[in-house]
Order: structure tokens, then sequence, then C-alpha cells
DNA sequence: TATTGTTATACTCTATAACTATA
DNA sequence: TATAGTTATAGAGTATAACAATA
């Protein structure tokens, strides 16, 4: 099916014959995470793109169809996007021109807009989330139910892992680069 | 610890009362798959950019140093990392200014290049292995042996999803966009 | 005619710095 | 002064079409 797979998996048992301090499993594990995101993502945004929704803004949608009525600050989408003010102003101008979402003053704090949705991106976003849904049916519906749970399971605990706790830790130096 | 966390799987907790169409636990899974991997992307290669190697570059030197020792055709290297010829040429066309590979002719078909590792590509790959080698660990370290070798075979699991075997095959339309 | 690589182009995503208007 | 948003810019990643050299 995919090429990369047995080479990548090769290249990582030579590497573990060959360099002693090459630890073959988690790299395999880390590999193995990327390769199956990648896939994933090309299967769910291949029908996103049908409805001209790139992966942003779908995910913009999604913030403003979950938040309150009157919209949502840009840059609180911004911290939910983990992505810069700078770059929520493009993607809301994106949205804008296609007349998805409209940017409103917010009485509260006259320095901030709130990016709220219109009628059409109502109607995009209540068409979009049953193809989401589906395609991501498709793709794991082969797993077991325990199977999913474990995964789920498993994914989560991935990201509690001490190794970002202290990376987010602003003391700390981002870690393993003090080595060079 | 990540905002997006909460506000994401209580969105879909709510799409999941309110939708009765919406698979809850399919998109939940897939957003954790998401999540996790964006997670591990972020710390995995914050670490290379210290070394000058973005992902790609990192990619394309794995593969020459698996690879054999007169070098890869670059149409060969866009099968493997997925990417078009005219990707693959702005990729080389990067390493080679910084010196890391050169371009050339294959002897046995004079209308392709071989890209091969300079003694400098040689030295950065050796020194940027470890380092990842040591990333991985530190993000994958707190799972016990049995709870890699299951999530390693889970994520197996969901690339062979007969729904991504269809999509591959060119008989057939793209899964789950003929409902529009 | 088909394939390898290149050029050109465009759109998405990410990242940073400088600027404005409000607070 | 600090924050919200904008503008400008730059690089990475992805995608497509047109073209030259070679098969």
């Amino acid at each position: 099916m995919d090429r990369r797979e047995g080479f990548y998996e090769e290249s990582v048992r030579e590497l573990a014959r060959t360099m002693p301090r090459f630890e073959a499993e988690f790299a395999d594990l880390s590999l193995n995470l990327a390769l199956t995101y990648d896939v994933q993502h090309s299967f769910l945004w291949k029908s996103m793109c049908r409805l001209g929704l790139a992966k942003s803004s779908f995910n913009v949608l999604m913030l403003l169809r979950h938040g309150p009525e009157e919209g949502m600050q840009l840059s609180e989408i911004g911290e939910l996007l983990i992505t810069s003010r700078a770059n929520v102003t493009g993607i809301i101008d994106h949205l804008e021109e296609k007349g998805h979402v409209k940017r409103v003053v917010d009485s509260r704090d006259r320095r901030a807009r709130l990016a709220r949705l219109t009628k059409s991106g109502e109607a995009l976003i209540e068409k979009a989330i049953p193809l989401h849904s589906k395609q991501c049916s498709l793709l794991m519906g082969h797993l077991t139910p325990a199977e999913r749970r474990t995964l789920l399971g498993l994914l989560k605990k991935v990201r509690r892992s001490p190794a970002l706790m202290e990376a987010e830790d602003p003391e700390l130096a981002p870690v393993g680069v003090n080595e060079d």
C-alpha cells in the first residue's frame, strides 16, 4: 500500500543494529504516530475541500458553533487553535470574504472584535459536521469498541508525557537541546 | 495544560447530544489522534530546528542515509515522501545550497539525477539521529512496554482501514463525498 | 509517447516584528 | 504600560500545469 512503510521500518531496524545510542522502539512508535496521522489527515480533509473548507476554516466554524451566541474574540480563537493573533486575522478575513462569518465590535471592550457565524456559515458547518463524522467512522470503524477505547486512552497518555509538562514550564530550557 | 482539550471534547459531547447522525466516539478518537500528533510534532521538530533542519530536510537525509551509496533518484525520493517531483526539486535545492547533498547525473538513465549525501550531510544526519531518538524516548518513555506495543499495533491497524484501501483504488470515487 | 526534472504559480500554515486603537 | 487587532513579510508544505531533455 504505502511504500514509505517498509522503507522507513527497515531504516529504523538498521539504525537499531548500527547505532548503540539509538532506541528503535521509541523512534518506531513516533514514526507510526506520524504516519497514521498523515493517512487520517489526507483522508479526512480531501472531502472537506469539496465544501471549500480548509482545516483551519473548519476548525474556526466548529469553535464558533460551540461558542457563545454573540461570537468569540479573535484572540480567544487564536488560543484555541494555538496560533498567533496575526494568523487568526487572515483566517477570519478568508471566512468573511466568503460570507461565513462577520466581525462585530465587542461592546464590553472596544479594542476587541467578535467573530460571529452568519446564516451561511451556520448552514455550511451543519453540512460539514455529518460529513466529517462519517469519514471518521469509515476510518476507525474496523477497530473493535475495546480497541477504540484503548487507543483513545493511550493517545491521551502520550499527551500527558512528563517531557511535555517540563517543556511547557517557561523556567526550564527546551528539553534535549542542551547537548549541542 | 492545553485549552483546546477541554473545549473540543465538550464540543464533541454537545454534538453527540444534539445531532442524531453524529457518531461522537469516532470523532473523539480522530480528534485525539490529531491532538496527539500535533503535540508530538511540535516537541520533536523544535529541537531539529536548532540543527537547521526542517522536517522534510531531515526526512530526505534519513532516506539518503539508508538508501544506496550512489544516491537516490529525485522521483524516488518524491514517492517515499509522498510529494510531487516539483516539490522534491525545491527540497533538494535547499539541501544543496547548504552543501548537505549534491546532484549527480544517473549513468544508467541520463534523464535522471541522483541526490547523494556529502560529507557535511552525513555528519549532520549522524548528529541529528541521536537527538531525534532521544526526543522520542523522552516523549514516549512514560508508557509501559506493554502500552507501547499496544499503541504501535493499534496505530498500524488504523492504517489498514478498509476505507483507505478503497480510497486508494483508482476505480472507485473518493469515499463519502457522493452525498452532497 | 512516456518519464525525469525543472520552472512558475498559488494557497495553506506557521512565525515574527512593527503598527493602531483602545484600555 | 499592556492588550486586541492589523499589516507586512518570510519560510515550510502542498498542489498543479507547462516545459526541456531523455528514453
